[in-house]
DNA sequence: GGGATTCGTTAGTTGACACTTACGCAAGCA
DNA sequence: TGCTTGCGTAAGTGTCAACTAACGAATCCC
């Protein structure tokens, strides 16, 4: 899960990640769309997405062909909402606690 | 945005950002939560929070009290919301053209 | 003013990472 | 059996980041 985090938080990676969200495209047609990076960077930024189960890879023939893993990238967007929600139940908490604590004790 | 995001793909940072959700905390207690690291290496962290603007610096004395800038942590969130929901969207218009598609040329 | 407290900051080190170049490997084709 | 295509991977480089240890600056107390 953390790998996930760490592998979003590089742009390139993003913009990978955004091309094979909709359709499965072979490596050299995901590296063409990057011009000022060579193929073998992209294939590095892929085994990175790879690694953290963002991206699927199917084989066929020579070519290897990528896809959003949309599963897992709904982990990741669930874990971090649980995140900013956990966060905001405990100021929630400690709004109603001090309530109680106000009401109990104060008047 | 972009630092924001690289921020809090650090957990130590992630720690960091929850003690100070609730409540503002000087820079000593916050480091007196981690024994395995020392308060020089925090204070760097709340300097890459604080550059990061998930962080809001206040001064008091000789002490600096830290808190949660929630306003930034929203627009982050909304960031990360907004990359789904497009990648989503790009999904149903594919589906949608696609269904078009099969209507007017082999249905 | 002197000393203690509460911090940030500055070397300096180690490891991670984004990259390039060069190479290797598997699958199709002549 | 060779050659080409479509890839990953290994080696090497520059840069950044996380950390420790040492120092410096601001504030408070006497």
């Amino acid at each position: 899960m953390d790998s996930a985090l760490k592998a979003i938080a590089e742009p390139r990676r993003r913009e990978i990640l955004r091309l094979v969200w909709t359709e499965e495209l072979p490596a050299a047609q995901i590296a063409a769309r990057f011009d000022d990076v060579t193929r073998s960077a992209v294939s590095q930024h892929l085994g990175v997405l790879r690694e953290a189960q963002l991206v699927i890879e199917r084989r066929d023939g020579t070519r290897r062909l990528y896809r959003a893993n949309h599963a897992e990238m709904e982990r990741l967007r669930r874990f971090l909402d649980e995140y900013w929600t956990e966060s905001l139940l405990r100021l929630q908490d400690l709004a109603e606690s001090a309530e109680r604590k106000r009401g109990a004790s104060d008047g």
